[in-house]
DNA sequence: GAGTTTCCATTTTTT
DNA sequence: ATGGAAACTC
């Protein structure tokens, strides 16, 4: 970014107006200087998508094209919009305000606050979460009974949230497709279901699309509004958009009588979201949703080394369903490691193997911050942490429960959500007894009788059976002081202000002593997340604002700092690069995934292929993929065979090594382990790890890489216990990590 | 209403 | 093995 001073952008000069232009290849500026009409950008990894995508956002504006609002950019997470909304600000040299620019959902809720009122919702609408969207269908389909056993809550959730993702109205739901599922009772469900969302004045995510679909469908006046004010449209990830996204993105982009100048970037091959609704065949159809529409391909990657890229290109070149792209390398110099393929005895040895080359790394130079672990499945990172723990390595694992999805922080937000809209019932009633207040399921379904007799909300009808002495007792009290933090907390969100009055309600609603009074070992860290909630409430004007902000950014930025080595899954990992990937348990059952096999077939074949090259193309300098023999899985050991991708692997991109002994060699040497090629002499293996636990001995003085000095105080053959000076109690380690003093 | 026991499944995930 | 949710008891 920073070849390009901002201050010749805006210079009146042609030749210094385009510098931004200068150091792109000619696909890049083709992708960037065809402003005018239909174009698909197939962008393969590492091509400089996001480059092209931001310059040619730059692009309409500094040739006067369009005015900053005049461009709809969407994307689909909220870090790439984030990424985008900053480089076309350093592009532009002054903060990009006032754009059109976000996710899919966050723009759609954007225009539903507009026009709220042609679905029947208020502009104060609430966003729901999964957990609140799952508690109101639970609540919606008691009456036809379930079987909840063959159709579990999250199944129908599941059917429904599928439906939306096409388009599907409940009233567009055919017969044949709802007969598939709990006795073709799903479309009720999910009628009843839309009409108690409208009741609460909520929105699940997929209603964000669905409704301004529909609005954009029905009100010609709306649409019209809206062609007349987006000239230009960018798509980022087109290969990942599904049906709903599609019609959304169509609607927008056929103006009567303009040309439609829609521009997705995308790359078939890295379409692996299938599952969750995406539909390939939006980008594979381009041509045809968009007539006269222009393709450009980029494919030189500036990324990866030459073997890396023969690897994955080998490997995607054995899927069928492809608009064809091939991979090159930008770099003239590009020479590199091969691909190294290690197969171990069983997944024990893997994680001791991915961790110890991670160490040896490390020590070679390379920082932690550019390696990653990437696993298909989330049950496999549990064998790298422990590795990584017993071996002092600092990780981080991406994609776990995050921030705003931890209990603490949607009680508290539920908290807020009631101060916020009293009218919240879902909210109000995750607050109502946490902490216990002596409401179980039996009371809060009085509360609800009551609310639905009376057309009240639930605050209210509470409030009402107070008065009418109908909740007494301990209950009655305890649910009455509730009420009462509610209103003085109303007065202080007045006077003081929103972080004030959070702090002070869930002080006074007892919902922190709750967490004080928690002697669990997780207690110290929710308490701790709840002051990073309040914290991060300060950043916001109003708590309306922080609420909208959560409901649609569910990340929180964390301890990001200091270096740390990466374990997350490949779907995980799409957007990023390091310069070192590991990647682990490529056998079959498990990469390819042997339920997406049997669900999806040959497609399914084809998603796991595309998500191994996306896996592979992820690494700038060195792949390392490993296979085990034997893998355990929950309690006992299982046989496998290695992936079939491994022999989709081209020989000539490739270094295999297919026992442990010579990794075993390489990692102690000085050589790279990539020197290989050594000859394998299959030998009887004596354990190693016996030999040095047996050499540690009762009272040794010993060394850890993370824990530091420390006392052994017992030991067996494989493991040892050891109490450190500066760590609280007894660790039992493997004795491997252990110096001997 | 709350605490205890048993049973069950267990890919991938954003918004 | 493990955790989470439904079923069961006090």
């Amino acid at each position: 970014m920073s070849e390009h001073p901002s201050s010749a952008l805006f210079s009146s000069s042609p030749d210094q107006g385009e510098s931004y232009l200068a150091r792109l290849n000619p696909e890049q500026r083709a992708a960037i200087e065809t402003t005018d009409g239909p174009l698909l950008v197939l962008a393969g990894a590492g091509t400089g998508k996001t480059r092209v995508l931001t310059t040619r956002f730059a692009h309409i504006l500094l040739t006067e094209r369009a005015k900053p609002w005049q461009i709809l950019a969407v994307t689909f997470t909220n870090k790439a919009a984030k990424e985008m909304r900053e480089r076309v600000s350093l592009l532009l040299g002054s903060p990009a305000e006032g754009l059109w620019l976000g996710t899919f959902h966050a723009l759609c809720a954007r225009m539903l606050r507009r026009h709220a009122d042609y679905v029947g919702l208020s502009s104060s609408f609430t966003i729901l979460d999964t957990d609140d969207q799952l508690r109101l269908l639970k609540q919606v389909m008691t009456p036809w009974q379930i079987d909840t056993k063959r159709w579990p809550a999250p199944g129908i959730l599941g059917v429904i949230q599928r439906w939306k993702d096409r388009g599907l109205t409940p009233e567009r739901v055919t017969d044949a497709e709802d007969s598939d599922f709990a006795d073709g009772h799903v479309r009720a469900i999910y009628t009843a279901y839309q009409a108690r969302l409208i009741q609460l004045n909520a929105c699940d995510f997929g209603d964000l699309m669905l409704h301004v679909t529909e609005i954009l469908r029905t009100r010609p006046d709306v649409l019209a509004q809206y062609h007349r004010l987006f000239r230009y449209i960018l798509v980022d990830e087109y290969q990942d958009t599904n049906t709903i996204q599609y019609l959304w993105l169509r609607l927008l982009a056929l103006r009567p009588g303009e040309p439609s100048n829609i521009c997705c970037v995308g790359d078939d091959d890295q379409s692996i979201y299938s599952w969750r609704g995406a539909e390939v065949g939006n980008i594979l159809r381009f041509e045809k949703d968009f007539p006269g529409a222009q393709i450009v391909r980029l494919e030189r990657n500036y990324r990866s080394t030459r073997h890396i890229l023969g690897a994955a290109a080998g490997l995607i070149a054995h899927n069928d369903e492809r608009l064809g792209k091939t991979l090159r390398s930008g770099r003239d110099d590009a020479s590199g490691e091969k691909v190294l393929v290690v197969g171990v005895g069983d997944s024990d040895e893997e994680a001791r193997d991915v961790c110890g080359m991670a160490q040896k790394m490390r020590a070679e130079g390379h920082s932690l911050s550019e390696m990653a672990i990437l696993v298909r499945a989330g049950f496999q990172t549990r064998a790298f942490e422990e590795k990584l723990v017993q071996s002092g390595v600092p990780y981080r694992i991406v994609g776990g429960v995050r921030f705003y999805e931890r209990a603490e922080i949607r009680d508290a937000l539920a908290y807020m959500r009631v101060l916020n809209q009293p009218s919240d019932d879902l909210a109000f009633e995750r607050i109502l007894n946490t902490p216990k207040r002596g409401m179980g399921p039996a009371g809060v379904q009085k509360l609800h009788a009551a609310a639905r007799s009376r057309h009240i909300p639930l605050t209210a009808a509470t409030q009402a059976l107070l008065a009418e002495k109908e909740l007494k007792g301990k209950t009655g009290d305890l649910v009455r002081a509730l009420m009462t933090a509610l209103d003085t907390t109303r007065d202080i969100l007045a006077r003081e202000g929103h972080v004030v009055a959070v702090e002070h309600l869930l002080e006074e609603s007892g919902y922190l002593a709750m967490w004080q009074a928690d002697t669990s070992p997780e207690a110290p860290g929710r308490l701790e997340n709840l002051k990073e909630l309040v914290r991060a409430l300060a950043d916001f004007g109003t708590l309306g604002e922080f609420l909208e902000h959560v409901a649609l950014v569910m990340e929180h930025d964390e301890n990001a700092g200091d270096a740390r080595i990466s374990l997350m899954t490949l779907h995980g990992a799409k957007g990023l690069e390091f310069d070192i990937v590991f990647l682990p348990g490529w056998e079959e059952g498990v990469f390819p995934s042997q339920r997406t096999l049997d669900e999806g077939g040959l497609k399914g074949l084809e998603e796991e292929r595309r998500l191994a090259y996306v896996g592979i193309t992820r690494a700038r300098k060195h792949a390392l993929i490993f296979h085990a023999a034997r893998r355990r899985i929950y309690a006992n050991w299982q046989p496998s065979m290695p992936s079939r991708f491994l022999e989709e692997l081209p020989d000539e991109h490739v270094i295999r090594h297919e026992a442990r002994d010579t990794l075993h060699r390489a990692l102690r040497s000085a050589d790279s382990v990539f020197a290989g090629g050594a000859p394998l002499v299959a030998r009887r293996r004596r354990d190693p790890l016996a030999e040095q636990a047996a050499s540690f001995q009762l009272g040794d003085r010993v060394r850890h890489p993370r824990f530091g000095e420390g006392i052994i105080v017992a030991a067996n053959h494989h493991h040892v216990d050891v109490a450190f000076e500066n760590e609280d109690g007894i660790k039992h380690l493997q004795s491997t990590f252990l110096e001997k003093l």
